[in-house]
DNA sequence: ATTAATAGTTGCATTTAGCAACTTATTATG
DNA sequence: CATAATAAGTTGCTAAATGCAACTATTAAT
């Protein structure tokens, strides 16, 4: 698919969607998570197609998001395993992760709660927050060009803080 | 597709993604976020297919996550808008934005810039934290069953937390 | 009343996903 | 070492989802 042919923005999001926006890839990368790393073993647990499987996790070691590795030291056989890149995705995961908790499964709570090993305090909700710490909402953001920003992405950018201020200031 | 057909842990992370999973779906929410209301506006901001675009329009508003409302009191043409559930998956978007602004345009810089209205100030990267506010790394984190766990979902914790401590401590 | 814009729908071609059986290679076992 | 068992795909086929472009039906503007 090509998500991002008429797209008037360069963004970051459509880029990592093209990664990671394909059936199934998230909840592999799920899986990469709860520290499986064979293919069976994903087969298994997610119940998916073999040749979809094969296909995914070949697209995620092609873009450095997991990496095969032998299975012990000299082994033909490989693993896959999460690289720093797959690893950063955490924040991503579980904040979808406790967005379906808070509006999914408000009566039975969630199944599954994410803990700091060490102390073993349940943590807090993953959030926008300001460079001192206060929570932000929706409306106390803006967007402006950064320094990867096209002529595009500038004019775009101008045209919703425009349209912006005409909707917010009547 | 039935993503969670074998899955054997009851995970808010599937039920999330079989509602905003599909292709096309977040990128019509981050239009949403840009202030994007109107069919045609994300048809031709996304160059996506019609057709398509009106099954996620559908599916957004079915699940709550958008709303159909007039264009002005009285009128028969609707807008689409993000409920307080949609508005919510703003962290996520955020999160995921990050993510590729760190890992896929590491030379360039990020296109777009989130700031906060107010201050103007860069908001800092979406990150897991402690109660007490320290930034957590995916070996800091465990999980275990919460209230809406079932049977399978604590057995397969169980199993993990013992893979993990085989793995970790020799 | 007529026109233009809006918001879809429909039919058909292409792509992607699902399924199950088959293949190949690699470890384990007697 | 031979054989079996496991692991990791591959292949061929069917079903479903997506892309495209043309068509239709409202609604709003003049």
């Amino acid at each position: 698919m090509v998500r991002n042919k008429i797209d008037d923005i360069n963004c970051s999001l459509a880029d990592s969607l093209n990664l990671i926006g394909e059936w199934w890839t998230i909840l592999i990368l799920r899986e990469s998570f709860f520290g499986t790393r064979r293919f069976e073993d994903f087969q298994q647990h997610l119940g998916i197609a073999r040749n979809i499987l094969t296909a995914r996790l070949a697209t995620l070691c092609d873009n450095g998001i997991l990496e095969r590795v032998p299975v012990k030291e000299g082994a033909k056989r490989h693993e896959y395993r999460l690289t720093s890149m797959g690893r950063d995705l955490l924040t991503v995961i579980i904040a979808l992760t406790q967005w379906g908790d808070r509006w999914l499964r408000q009566e039975q709570g969630a199944p599954v709660n994410f803990i700091e090993r060490d102390s073993g305090e349940v943590i807090p909700e993953v959030c926008i927050r300001s460079k001192d710490g206060r929570q932000l909402k929706t409306r106390d953001l803006a967007m402006v060009p950064g320094p990867g920003a096209t002529d595009k992405t500038r004019e775009r950018l101008r045209q919703i803080a425009e349209a912006w201020h005409k909707r917010e200031l009547v």
